[in-house]
DNA sequence: GCTTGACTCTCATGTAAGGAGAGTGTGTAA
DNA sequence: TTACACACTCTCCTTACATGAGAGTCAAGC
């Protein structure tokens, strides 16, 4: 020690505190030459002044960078702002992860939380998707909640059918209002769309329009469960544990019914339509 | 719609909101198998009866665990504590890799503060690395800054030489006190200590001891930098940035030194031991 | 001078989760 | 019939290395 002398990458990756390895990997990368390389052997010969740089690099390393921004930020001749405009940019992109991490930390937690209540297995799954706006042919009235959806449906299949136009999608029913309880039975507010391609115009009783689309929490669900009770409950608590709000009607998608389908089969999807809260 | 049917692969994947390459690699991944395979033609039928399954994957990689584990969690004969247990684990990872980041963009903002101090690229590079204890043949003494501790080397490695013991490392000094002015010089209570393998009894000048290892941030610089003072203040600067608290005296590790060398290929580490400041 | 063990070289492959793209041969629907 | 969808295979690409194979080199002891 104390004498000037040339390390072999070894060495070199030693006093670094790297891997040889690792040391290779830069050189190819062009972070870090050799100072000299024998061409008889191929051995390659590091100085410790060119510990800085290995210094450097792995202090940009740390900072989150991968290795083609750090051959970018070492090279002499970078200017100042561009240096700083790449920090800043890590900088906000690093704030970006860590709301996407809390996030997800909010999700798992949920989770958890959903597990403790139902004692088992979570039967929903709630996912955050992105819904484009459709035009459909709608219908919409207060009819009974068992079997209603049909009536309505049927009458709208009747009026393309007439027009001559196929669906495009599965039919989509919005809950309008939470249901309500008269003398004969179960009421609801709801709407009955089904999804078309063209444009025409409607009746007095069945409206063209466009619903609109946006951020939804999604879950699916197969089987027969007419009042989504559970379905319902979880993603209405999944909704307030993940800081989000309700910000328009529930959706249900018929991905799978009909009169000739055992229930056991059906798939439905159920949508609630958030935005994030305004975090006050 | 409506019509229970088998879905080709870039159907299913529509409505699944996935591409055709994702549900083939989770096929192959045994994640989720298509209901039939035309063994003629090879074509993948979905039912949409899968879609929960899918929905299912997709919420559990949204919550950030790799396919093989979801495969794992999937398993229909998964105990509830099991996949509690990794949920625990999962929410522990994240909070630990949101820490993590927090301290990345602490140090990113230190770097941006460090520039707009010095008003151009920083000249150190701090990095926070963890250091082994090591045996060494120590001197201390309140000596004169400049050459003091090239005496105090010499008395050091005079004495091994006499014992025949080869030094393992750079020499290291440590700063016990900050530089003191006297009318002949600039004097500091320093310790020089050369590392050594073997243990033997030490003298009433030299002591063999155990320099402690730990957390240290470090920097490196070539060149001649006698009084160390930008070094020291950048360290300085970033240790209080990052919210660290220097827990003992600052290191000096001459990797590079020696009478026969030119003072500008010197290579010196400056480090400071340091622990997380306890968060008031 | 020889052996031995530690070190070095190059090259290839693997990682997670697919994306992108090409080439080639069928299937399906209007 | 003509598009288009789908099949299969293959390769390369992404990050920052780790691991290993097979071969050559260095320094030290005998």
């Amino acid at each position: 020690m104390g004498e000037r002398s040339l390390l072999k990458i070894g060495e070199f990756a030693h006093v670094g505190q790297v891997s040889v390895v690792t040391l290779r990997h830069y050189e190819k990368e062009g972070l870090l030459k050799p100072l000299t390389l024998d061409p008889q052997t191929g051995y390659r010969y590091y100085a410790l002044e060119q510990l800085p740089r290995l210094h450097r690099i792995l202090a940009l390393k740390d900072l989150g960078f991968p290795l083609d921004h750090i051959a970018r930020l070492l090279e002499d001749d970078l200017p100042l702002e561009q240096l700083q405009g790449m920090l800043t940019l890590k900088q906000a992109q690093t704030q970006q992860m860590i709301t996407a991490e809390q996030e997800r930390l909010t999700r798992i937690a949920a989770r958890l939380h959903q597990i403790e209540q139902e004692g088992k297995l979570p039967t929903y799954d709630m996912l955050l998707k992105q819904v484009d706006a459709v035009r459909v042919a709608s219908y919409r009235a207060t009819v009974l909640f068992h079997g209603g959806f049909e009536q309505s449906t049927a009458r709208i299949l009747a009026y393309l059918h007439e027009k001559q136009i196929e669906p495009i999608g599965p039919t989509i029913i919005q809950l309008h209002s939470r249901s309500e309880q008269r003398e004969d039975g179960l009421y609801i507010d709801m709407e009955t769309a089904i999804p078309i391609s063209t444009h025409l115009a409607g009746t007095e009783q069945i409206a063209i329009r466009t619903l609109s689309g946006g951020s939804m929490v999604s879950t699916i669900y197969a089987g027969v469960n007419l009042l989504m009770g559970q379905a319902y409950a979880a993603l209405y608590c999944w909704i307030k544990d993940n800081g989000y709000q309700i910000i328009g009607p529930p959706r249900l998608l018929r991905l799978q019914h009909g009169e000739h389908i055992d229930a056991s089969h059906y798939v439905t999807e159920l949508q609630f339509p958030v935005a994030r809260q305004a975090p006050n």
